[in-house]
DNA sequence: CGTCGGGTTGATGTCAATCAAAGTAAGTGG
DNA sequence: CCACTTACTTTGATTGACATCAACCCGACG
């Protein structure tokens, strides 16, 4: 209740954390009752990263989870030469951090600034284990990614390189509004030219160069090289293959 | 137990279905106790596809679950223009089909002769309503999924062809016993060269080309095509990139 | 003003696709 | 048993899409 009061001895008074925190009302902290919100908001903490900061690494022990509360951040493998790929991208409200492993399998990095809120592990783990409405709702998250995982192999191992980029953009367009699922028609990119490379399985100087037809045909409009209009999304649609 | 009752009006008895199903040793059914196997096993019966046979198309409403006792089944998504990628494979003791939703996202399709035990949508979903350990189970299974199709996406989009086959047969090697993660060295290749190529996102003619240079390097041994020997695993391991 | 990171554009090279032909094993029917 | 078909695979020649190499542009920043 927006009621609820700061002194109340009542259990089930929200934590200040999570007061006006958007994960209660699209994350996973809808499926929490009070008390258990309560539970995990004792060890947990609201954080802020800068776009480029490293926020969990490939094998390392996974100590806690991240509720992705603002931003985007890009997941990625790296082969021992160095090639790249990214395999996946979180918006808000994902749960970062892979449940029930010891270490990460992936390398995970702010692609924009992020705010976070940061879980223990152990808070985590406690909560889930007497919340099957909370491991349902993760459980749900995990299947979505599962489809966009698929959805973007298809991407990867078939498409042309023009192909590609276009299904990048309206992928982006598709997720720059957290708050519905249509395309937004104008929007900024969250990764670079090297990062969306590296997301495509393609070189930075084939992503710009697909781009810059884009720009040409009219299918989209660029601003100071991050900011994307796309006038008529049936367009930008049909080059997606 | 063993010696249970076929008469017996003990609700604990093992039903007849699934006396000696493998689903219950590895398999998700090793999660139910026995009143919820009853309640699973009425309306579940063991059929048996040949390979090549669809068990499920994309964009279809899904009536059933199917639970893989034996064999290997392929999931693929197809393009308009009728380009497919294979988008993930799926050996026993699988749960198949998309949990949560009303349509399936994928084709699915039996690559070798398999053995199912379908279980209606209807009794799936009400034994998973009151046994948060089922839905765990499965849980773990579609996180291991989404991981190994965050690791194709490695492969698919930034290893070469030879890589990629390298990687396609270590895959198989190391899927080809049930009972252990450890590769193996001699198997049986549950995909034909087409179902590669759609795999890898490569065509018929490079996956072909690829397999006869890893055997005149003495990587591996063909026989009837379908029959791979792998001498050192090791040295499998290192093409894989 | 110089440099540095990120982006674009152009010239050239290369790996895998495409086009083409032929080999092999498993039917099928006479 | 043998011709014939069919599906699958292999191998060769050529083409093409994207990578690579290289130059340059632009804004930010010391």
């Amino acid at each position: 209740m927006q009621t609820a009061q700061t002194n109340s001895v009542e259990p089930a008074a929200i934590p200040i954390l999570c007061r006006n925190c958007q994960s209660r009302r699209l994350g996973m902290c809808a499926a929490l009752n009070a008390e258990q919100l309560a539970r995990l908001s004792r060890h947990s903490r609201h954080v802020h990263h800068h776009a480029g900061d490293q926020l969990m690494a490939d094998a390392m022990p996974i100590s806690s989870y991240g509720n992705l509360l603002r931003g985007v951040v890009k997941l990625s493998k790296v082969l021992e030469d160095g090639r790249q790929q990214v395999v996946g991208l979180q918006f808000a409200p994902d749960l970062m951090g892979r449940l029930f492993a010891n270490e990460s399998r992936v390398t995970a990095e702010a692609a924009s600034d992020v705010d976070l809120c940061v879980v223990s592990k152990s808070a985590m783990e406690s909560v889930l284990r007497d919340s099957p409405e909370l491991e349902h709702r993760i459980m749900l998250q995990t299947l979505r990614e599962l489809d966009e995982a698929r959805d973007w192999m298809v991407t990867l191992g078939r498409k042309t390189a023009a192909e590609k980029v276009a299904s990048f953009l309206y992928l982006i367009a598709s997720h720059a509004d957290p708050d519905q699922d249509e395309p937004v028609t104008s929007f900024d990119l969250p990764l670079s030219r090297a990062d969306i490379g590296d997301f495509l399985g393609l070189t930075i100087e084939t992503v710009s160069r697909q781009m810059s037809k884009l720009k040409v045909d009219g299918v989209i409009g660029i601003e100071n090289y991050r900011h994307v209009m796309v006038p008529d999304l049936a367009r930008l649609r049909v080059r997606c293959g």
